[in-house]
DNA sequence: TTGTAGGCGTTATCAA
DNA sequence: TTGATAACGCCTACAA
């Protein structure tokens, strides 16, 4: 009998193969094998015996020998920036969630600098991932690369110009024009905006919405300034719009809520202004500190849990069917109410 | 010829093997192969060649199949419940940036409840990872599995009684004796603490921690509030503090950060104290919003980075050499000194 | 330096 | 229902 004679004992002791257990069970290799796929005929005999051995030995079946021959990793890569995945644990929370209750493992790259995508895009495709969500930005070649190589693909809150792609998002624009419209209704009319770095579409998307908003309603006092997702940018935000406008605005709209959180703190401790007595401030995203009560911040709250969850959904659609067509999601966000803007009661 | 019958054509388009590429370049597929691997005898004009092939067809090494052969999935599994992670996303940034500097990939896996470690272990094993790094517990039988595979791992602040394993600690009960003395010294006399959850070992060694040196100090007005580590349990802890002692005490000491910051909105805006005036707050951790003007909380800071890299070196030197004993390393943590406390100037 | 051949631990395809 | 046998894609002696 070949199997017998191919493993007199175990090669690493705790490390049984399935001949092992074959051996041990005396049945055949592939007996064990099936005894451990799902929907497979096997007596139930059989079973009692393979499963026996099995546990004897401590026998595992070997993922990567599997995956190997399914051509199926049951892997998904998650990228997202440093940045992203600091100010926003949530994402990655719910994006693990989702693909561990669907038995799909996730393999984690986190960003340092955009730059580094290059790098991991490699890392991914040896690796024989059977998807990829991608919350960080990717060029024409390499969203090339991942289409010719047949890899299912969404991404999260941003997309690709003139190009058919799987993407959920977060209407970024209309948040911003529905954060500019209450602002003005309320009777503001000089305005701030801290935008976020300058490679975030995310920043890019809201910014524009605002000052497009802020265009249209005829408001001209109106200052952007750049900030880099940071408390600390925030703060400096406002100093920045102070001098750029010789004054402080009314109203200071901030591309993230940290940076929103940053701008109070520098209104009410440093320049000992009231907040929203002498100058409202929003923000975007809908971060846990964004409801403690020294903020309780006016902004637009992403939908994260509902937005991971069509993520997850749309790349496992894309397994089981690598014929779907792409497909775009768009989630508005939800305008959440704090006391950091002066507004009219809804 | 073998190589040129079994696959007229590629399989799948964009899915070259190292076969496809040593046909198109006309050489074997061991040729392949070698120029593949870092320190391989080839002549420059064989690499060149295959290297012209392989770009051609878009060919990238199958991780899979190599990981099959060598035994090493240059994987690593990082298990991290999602409390640490949502409240510490530092954490596994920097234990990502780590391996990913070492060229290991990190299979994420988050535990919404501990008991899931049960599951999840079982997946690490059948991935083949070659190291675990545990955010989490883990009984004496799951230990003992791990240990029976041959797969090295370390504990992430957490340890097991009676048994030699790896771990990277920071000493929890070290920083809570430091917090106490500083309160003591500068006359606080009644105090509260507002715990972790009860499966928490961090939150039980700091609050013995502190239990214990108030003993020694002899401090009699003691009471100790169960939180859960949330921004809503730490207010929620003030009121029970406030009900079991009568009043509301000196100090309060919560198991992080996040409840110190509840803790002290709660104590400001729905108690109208002030903060350290009438009351002193302090944490643990170190996290970004404790130092936020708001709140510059005086905490004990984690050596986060210090701890992840630690960590990661150990797991790499385990994987190199298997052989190696168990070490535990432990960092102290930094005592941060901000407003929130009422404390004697340093 | 290069090629041949044998495995790594599975699953899949057939006969039996 | 069970058991041979051939892949899966690569690495690695060993021989040339």
């Amino acid at each position: 009998m070949k199997s017998s004679s191919r493993k007199p004992v175990l090669a690493v002791p705790g490390r049984a193969t399935s001949y092992d257990v074959a051996r041990v069970a005396k049945v055949s290799q592939s007996a064990v094998s099936r005894c451990f796929k799902p929907g497979a005929s096997v007596s139930s005999k059989m079973r009692a015996r393979v499963m026996k051995a099995a546990e004897e030995l401590g026998y595992r079946p070997n993922a990567i020998a599997r995956s190997l021959i399914t051509r199926r990793s049951n892997m998904v890569a998650v990228v997202i920036s440093q940045q992203t995945h600091r100010y926003f644990p949530e994402l990655l929370d719910e994006l693990s969630r989702g693909f561990s209750a669907r038995g799909i493992r996730v393999l984690l790259f986190t960003l340092e600098k955009e730059s580094d995508i290059d790098v991991v895009l490699e890392q991914i495709l040896q690796y024989q991932v059977d998807g990829v969500v991608e919350a960080a930005r990717l060029s024409g070649e390499q969203v090339d690369m991942l289409e010719k190589r047949g890899v299912p693909f969404v991404f999260l809150n941003r997309s690709l110009r003139d190009r058919p792609v799987n993407a959920v998002c977060c209407d970024q624009a209309e948040g911003a024009r529905w954060l500019v419209n209450r602002l003005v209704e309320a009777g503001h009319r000089s305005f701030g905006i801290v935008s976020g770095p300058a490679d975030s579409v995310v920043s890019a998307e809201r910014t524009q919405g605002a000052l497009e908003r802020l265009g249209e309603l005829g408001i001209r006092q109106v200052a952007v300034v750049p900030g880099n997702y940071s408390y600390e940018s925030g703060a400096a935000g406002l100093r920045l719009l102070e001098s750029k406008l010789g004054r402080v605005p009314e109203a200071v709209i901030c591309a993230n809520d940290v940076m929103a959180l940053g701008c109070m703190d520098a209104a009410r401790h440093d320049l000992r202004l009231g907040v929203p007595a002498d100058l409202s401030v929003v923000g975007f995203d809908g971060v846990g500190p964004a409801r403690w009560k020294s903020y309780d911040l006016t902004t637009v709250q992403q939908p994260v849990r509902r937005m991971a969850e069509a993520a997850v959904s749309m790349i496992v659609e894309r397994i089981e069917d690598p014929t779907l067509p792409p497909e775009k999601r768009t989630f508005s966000g939800i305008l959440t109410h704090g006391s950091s803007a002066r507004l009219r009661k809804p």
